[in-house]
DNA sequence: CACACCCCATTGTGATCACAAAATTCGCGC
DNA sequence: GCGCGAATTTTGTGATCACAATGGGGTGTG
């Protein structure tokens, strides 16, 4: 069953140039940007938001199917998320989403204490009115996907409550650096949320807001800091079981 | 000129099957492992030891001719380099070794003392005799490479130095992020020793030597941490001007 | 002599093909 | 009926081809 009749992937009439101005399938709507670059925005999306379980083997060809286009954008997307730890290569190669481990767990709680209340004390000076307004916009966004029991709508809302005060630090590196610790826990996190409902007591995120208002670095570093333990604690106990 | 005679590139019988048994050039004898992988560590080595400068410009063609393989294989191994922001893509899609800023070298600063003490401090209790005796060995190689003036070799002790340390540590995810910092500052380290030639006044590895034969974490800590302050401290006057 | 325009070489991107190893499945024998 | 081995399918890897866009070099014109 080589060339039956229609071959089953590329099953659009793709422009595929070398700028990808047409976009594969269901793609982010790739605005200039290339076919890889949507994959990976793609994967890394879904990543994130818990659309792949631990463990879950991911091929190559099976993406490409189900994205509509050749392996080979797929090749260099998931080489990259190799590359940034979300995704795992077994020495079979094969490719995986890595599973936690007690040991991965307390390492990324530590590299989450150690940078991201420094990102937010860096973004602070750069917040103006307009910012945290924007802010406390993704924060009831957020509210609103817990009280509708949205557990994907969650991860997104909190990622993007992080991110978008990270972002204002304008520290491209230490936020590539955390971007890739949370791709690690991404997957995990879903677990967590995925099996109890998403919890209801998150409340770091205004105090977080409050001290954004308010200016003060000190009580901005404590909220991130809080809110850091108290989420990682909760998906901890929750998948990995209450005792170390 | 398509198809003169004998294509430039593959100029040797190059087995190259799946799992490239034929090692490609002068390539590190790859034992079992693939194309990419030989060529990724080729490129990696070169970075962290100086071998590419700031700015330069790097193609997938002409390392592939360089290196006796197709372009392939390196678009795989550039493209992880670049997700380890060792390299850098700009917008004209033309890979460079990414230049240094001041901003960014705070940041590395900040990554480094942020990391690497708790590395070294998770490495201690697994750290016998055998292990420190050759990160001594490792230390005595750095030395006889500063009194060679060979800026090269220097900065590949001092690589092995810290990472035959903070390896010991067992944890995977943290090495990497250290190893993702280490690979932005290679290029612009080779700027600073390039210059003036291998400073003479590092014996806090020294120091560091002793906390672990004492078994003293907090000294470690603090071996670690003021061997990153004097030689990020010197490189960044040097490159960058004594003042902030 | 300087600036602009055009042509061509170079570069990254994506598709397709070929190959080997691993995984899966099927079937034969006990 | 069950376990083990062979055949087949699947999967990652690498090479090669085609294409568009960028960049540089050369030439023509003001």
């Amino acid at each position: 069953m080589k060339q039956q009749e229609a071959s089953p992937r590329k099953a659009l009439p793709l422009v595929q140039t070398g700028v990808a101005v047409g976009v594969p399938a269901g793609l982010p709507s790739g605005l200039g940007l290339t076919t890889h670059e949507s994959v990976y925005r793609s994967l890394r999306d879904r990543i994130l938001c818990g659309g792949f379980a631990p463990g879950e083997a991911v091929t190559l060809r099976g993406i490409a199917d189900e994205l509509g286009v050749s392996p080979m954008p797929i090749r260099e997307a998931v080489r990259r998320l190799i590359a940034e730890r979300a995704l795992e290569m077994r020495d079979n190669r094969r490719v995986v989403v890595p599973p936690m481990t007690r040991a991965k767990f307390n390492e990324i709680l530590f590299a989450r204490r150690a940078l991201e209340p420094e990102l937010a004390a860096l973004a602070l000076p750069m917040l103006n009115a307009k910012a945290i307004a924007q802010i406390e916009s993704v924060d009831e966004g957020l509210g609103r996907a817990v009280a509708a029991g949205d557990p994907q709508g969650y991860m997104r809302g909190n990622y993007l409550f992080h991110f978008t005060i990270y972002e204002r630090a304008g520290s491209a590196m230490l936020l590539a650096l955390v971007a890739s610790v949370w791709l690690q826990f991404g997957p995990f996190m879903r677990m967590a949320y995925g099996r109890v409902g998403t919890s209801d007591l998150e409340d770091f995120h205004e105090l977080a807001i409050a001290a954004m208002k308010a200016g003060s670095e000190a009580a901005l570093r404590q909220a991130i800091n809080d809110d850091i333990e108290q989420g990682m604690g909760y998906i901890g106990d929750t998948v990995l079981g209450t005792r170390q």
